[in-house]
DNA sequence: CGAACCCATTTTGTATACAATAAGCTGATC
DNA sequence: GATCAGCTTATTGTATACAAAATGGGTTCG
């Protein structure tokens, strides 16, 4: 944690995100353990939390393997994140506080800027911004247990490489969701929120799975 | 995870489930250590796999404290339970099978035998059975991670000690779920399924929650 | 020619030793 | 008398050494 222990943890998930290791591979402690500079100790805690997040999969006695996805992983991925999200906002909805509103207000607003500005780093502000208003409303949930396992499902859709793959129409749309779940929590209506939340979820998985079609046809011949 | 580490795990759990290291509690590695006859590295392990389960919470270069736990606690986690089941059921019901009826056929018969004959272990036979019903149910909707957060949620809530509350009456309800689930999966009717799911949850709930009036009572008075 | 067994090597699991950091305590100073 | 500094001790974090287990390859036997 302190130092090594982290240092490790983010050499190793940054390898991954990058596709260093390929799905399947076999993770060598040792290895890990001169790339990062560090002993094997820390290495080994690094790839429990990463095994934790389902980075990759421990098997006792065995080694740790880099995680092997599939689609149908993916969408399940985003199913439950819709059903989190959309009861986390339904949650919010009677929690919600005039603070809040305004702090979702200033991100949206910042969304809008980026966009119509077209900058160079537009897509980082709206990733940025949109994880300040999903950390907000899941937030104003209230429940611990809720935020961490909507954290590590965000995380696993990290890995899958679903981000930088949406149209500006779709991010666009997206920031509409997000004054809408805007309107439905200012208003208390938590069905509301639960409704708009779930559709924007099933929205941005269906930007997704678009982009990936080519893949797909890919992945499916080879079998 | 082979032995020492397995090992320290078990013991620890089993400690905390007894309420020998009270909440809030400091554990020092080098006592668990001892205790369990093994040395601080399956130690930390078994630390790691507590706190991902939420029995415990590590604090860097501070150490790591028996989890306190609240009354609100409870309901969240009861929540988070029927939501998540009441999907798991929706699914399961489009992906049901003959084999999976059978099986559920069998442990609810497994109950009632049990209940009708009050045998001393009625209880166990009931909590048993109950386990592996939740456990075909969460299989069939077919996703690892649905069944890995379920599991966590589950775990956490038998260290809240919320078993060995149950009446009679609330067991053999329980049992009538298990039966309308059954006819609900076999009819491939999701929402029917979803919807009896989370009832039986939430009735779970409120047969804890009454249980426990008395403590949360006392609890209260004194703030 | 194939399969199974045994040995060498690699890799994971555990123990111990060492380093760094935090908590507690004594004593000095204001 | 209280507070803060510095030291001592306790505890966590890391490295290394050792033990156990698994993989892979080669040989032998059917």
């Amino acid at each position: 944690m302190s130092k090594a222990s982290e240092k490790a943890y983010r050499e190793i998930r940054e390898q991954l995100l990058r596709g260093t290791f390929k799905p399947g591979e076999r993770l060598i402690e040792d290895d890990l353990a001169s790339l990062c500079g560090v002993s094997r100790t820390p290495i080994r805690e690094a790839l429990r939390r990463l095994a934790s997040d389902m980075f990759v999969r421990q098997i006792p006695n065995h080694g740790t393997f880099v995680i092997e996805t599939s689609e149908h992983d993916v969408e399940d991925l985003f199913e439950l994140r819709a059903m989190l999200e959309g009861y986390a906002a339904a949650r919010a909805a009677h929690r919600v506080t005039a603070d809040a509103l305004a702090r979702l207000n200033e991100e949206i607003a910042r969304i809008d800027r980026a966009l119509s500005m077209q900058g160079a780093y537009y897509l980082d502000t709206f990733l940025d911004a949109n994880r300040s208003i999903h950390a907000i409303i899941i937030g104003l949930a209230g429940s611990e247990r809720l935020r961490l396992m909507l954290h590590s499902l965000t995380e696993q859709s990290v890995v899958l490489g679903t981000l930088h793959r949406y149209s500006m129409e779709d991010l666009k749309r997206s920031n509409e969701h997000h004054k809408e779940i805007m309107a439905a929590l200012r208003a208390g209506d938590a069905i509301w929120a639960q409704a708009i939340m779930t559709a924007h979820i099933h929205a941005a998985f269906r930007s997704f799975s678009r982009g990936e079609d080519d893949a797909v046809q890919d992945k499916e011949r080879k079998d």
